[in-house]
RNA sequence: UGGGUUAUGGUGUAAUGGUAGCACAACAGAUUUUGAUUCUGUUUGUCUAGGUUCGAAUCCUAGUAACCCAACCA
């Protein structure tokens, strides 16, 4: 119970500033930005910052980080609310950067008048070309040293929308020639005529990221704000402007972003399997995206497990995916309910049980006994799975081969007689018997057999449509490959087939989770109805013997 | 020829000068009416070279490697 757990960085930092005194409780914030939708790395990035405060005394807020009216939407924000609450976590307030674009101004106004920030009217390319290069240093811009007086008007005339796109630029007066390239007189605002989902035609004039996310932080008097660490060569002028502006000293902490194998990660690769069609959409289950995993069948549970497992850190990481499956697997052995499917059938027929006979059985519902049980349909021809029965069987093989016994789940013993083939050479029929005294529970036929199958009574099956999802990629890191990262994809990541499912399944609603016996967990599909049944395959079961079959192969 | 960040088993993460630990994976075995679950055991690691110290993953020196920085993106 108490195991001590060790502190990550970022928890040491916490603790010692609330053991100086420094802080009496810590505020941090949630900042994507509404221009897509949040994946497996967002989840990590909400499970630190909400977590601190939950470990600590103290809140977060959700902030969205709206200042590029050009690429942001009310859609994205709506899709982000959803997939923060369906992970667990709650916000304080839920907040915007364009909240503070007045105030912002203001501070704009501040460091023109402490002769700290000038209008430019050099083009994008005379900036980049007088910012120099990480060994070069810059040169100064000819309209560097231009009067707080003049600055003050052609600032308020930017506001005003007196120029177009891209004529002027607000700049911060640092040092061209600084070996930190950010603080080679960033630009503050630019000017885009732009629609915003928020201030609509308001303004003109917009904050660039580094003018907008530590002010942002200081007005909320956010105590830790963490991001991620290509953002650490601009925590130089988060403190440079947090000074100058005489604003409340938020402070920011950077830790490596997640990566995960067999998957891609960055927004503009997310977007590119959309609109290449690669997947169905942001939500398709393959995708690494919260909203794809939620219809995957994926727990939140699993999810923050997972999280706090992997921790958090500087250096650079590839997690195994086979971490994240086992945190699934381990919340849903002991959640979902157990239900018996068939997805690639073939045919059993007990010749030596009545025609026309049924009985019913019942069958546990999970590992727990307070899952209780159900009632199963017995009969004389089943569906069971075609990888059930050999007709050569292999070494240390326990399921069904001509002359061979398994148990049929909480049912009878059945020994093959005889199978049948088509004209193409498949098996498509088994003949068994059973042994009236193997009946489950009560069974006194003395009989012991290795194996135990799966199976679902034909004449009260359910016909659905099950989609088989595999990893997206054939490759542990697609980016990193030569060439596109779409060369990568795995053809077999989606196989689609028609199985039969006992009828207790009849009823079930979207987002519902089972344990297909023996084959994995399965989520009902958003798509589903009663009247067309679709699962989506979260994850397979772990498979001794498809490890046994591959050594040997 | 710049600046910044980081190096611990296959992967992720601890150890804050004092027995290199944990989880996943892998391997072996037990139990099992899911070849699942559960249980037991085993293998594998401190980037390199020097130095300080009774003692170094940890401190010092010099290397090496990886990643980030030259968007009016965030």
């Amino acid at each position: 119970m108490s195991e001590e757990k060790s502190l990550n960085f970022l928890e040491e930092i916490i603790e010692a500033d609330l053991a100086s005194g420094k802080y009496k409780t810590i505020a941090t914030r949630f900042p994507p930005e509404p221009n897509g939708y949040l994946h497996m790395g967002h989840a990590s990035s909400i499970c630190l910052n909400f977590g601190l405060t939950q470990k600590y005394p103290g809140f977060t807020n959700l902030r969205f980080d709206d200042t590029n009216p050009v690429t942001e939407e009310t859609e994205y924000v709506e899709s982000i609310k959803e997939d923060i609450k369906w992970l667990g976590f709650t916000w304080k307030e839920e907040l915007y950067a364009s909240d503070y674009f007045e105030q912002l101004y203001e501070f704009a106004l501040k460091l023109i008048q402490k002769n700290l920030a000038y209008v430019d009217d050099s083009t994008s390319e005379e900036i980049a070309k007088l910012k120099g290069t990480p060994t070069e240093p810059g040169t100064d811009s000819p309209y560097r040293n231009r009067s707080v007086e003049e600055n003050l008007q052609l600032f308020e005339k930017m506001k005003t929308g007196e120029f177009p796109d891209g004529a002027k630029t607000l700049r911060a007066k640092i040092d061209m020639k600084h070996m930190n390239m950010l603080m080679r007189d960033p630009i503050l605002y630019r000017i885009k005529h732009a629609h915003h989902h928020r201030t609509g035609d308001k303004w003109c004039i917009y904050p660039m990221y580094d003018f907008a996310h530590g002010q942002s932080d200081s007005i909320e008097n956010i105590t830790h704000s963490i991001c991620t660490l290509e953002f650490v060569p601009h925590r130089e002028l988060y403190d440079w402007l947090i000074e100058k502006l005489e604003i409340f000293p938020s402070h920011q902490y950077e830790f490596a972003r997640r990566n995960l194998t067999y998957t891609v990660m960055s927004k503009r690769k997310l977007l590119q399997l959309v609109t290449d069609a690669h997947v169905s959409g942001w939500d398709d289950p393959r995708m690494p995206t919260i909203s794809g995993m939620r219809r995957r069948g994926f727990t939140p549970e699993s999810i923050r497990n997972f999280c706090e497992a992997i921790g958090i850190a500087k250096r650079e990481n590839m997690v195994d995916i086979g971490l994240l499956e086992f945190y699934l697997r381990e919340h849903l052995n002991s959640t979902a309910q157990r239900a018996m499917a068939v997805l690639e059938p073939l045919k059993m027929v007990i010749t030596n049980y009545e025609e026309g006979k049924t009985e019913e059985f019942l069958s546990e519902n999970g590992p727990d006994e307070s899952a209780g049980t159900r009632k199963l349909p017995f009969s004389r021809e089943l569906w069971i799975e075609q990888e059930d029965f050999m007709e050569v069987p292999a070494k240390k093989w326990f399921r069904l081969a001509p002359g061979a016994m398994v148990r049929l789940k909480s049912a009878y013993i059945v020994k093959c007689d005889s199978f049948e083939k088509d004209t193409g050479g498949n098996i498509k029929q088994i003949n068994c018997s059973y042994f009236p005294d193997s009946k489950s529970g009560s069974d006194n036929s003395g009989l012991q057999v290795k194996g135990t199958i799966h199976w679902v009574s034909a004449a009260q099956s359910l016909l659905a449509e099950v989609r088989l999802y595999d990893r997206l990629f054939k490759v542990e890191d697609p980016s990193s490959e030569e060439g596109d990262f779409k060369d990568y994809i795995n053809p077999d990541s989606l196989k689609i087939v028609q199985a039969y499912l006992e009828p207790s399944l009849k009823n079930v609603s979207p987002q519902e989770r089972f344990q297909f016996l023996r084959k994995g967990y399965f989520c009902v599909d958003k798509d589903s109805t009663p009247g067309k049944l679709i699962f989506n395959r979260t994850t397979t079961l772990k498979d001794a013997w498809a490890k046994e079959a591959k050594k040997k192969a």
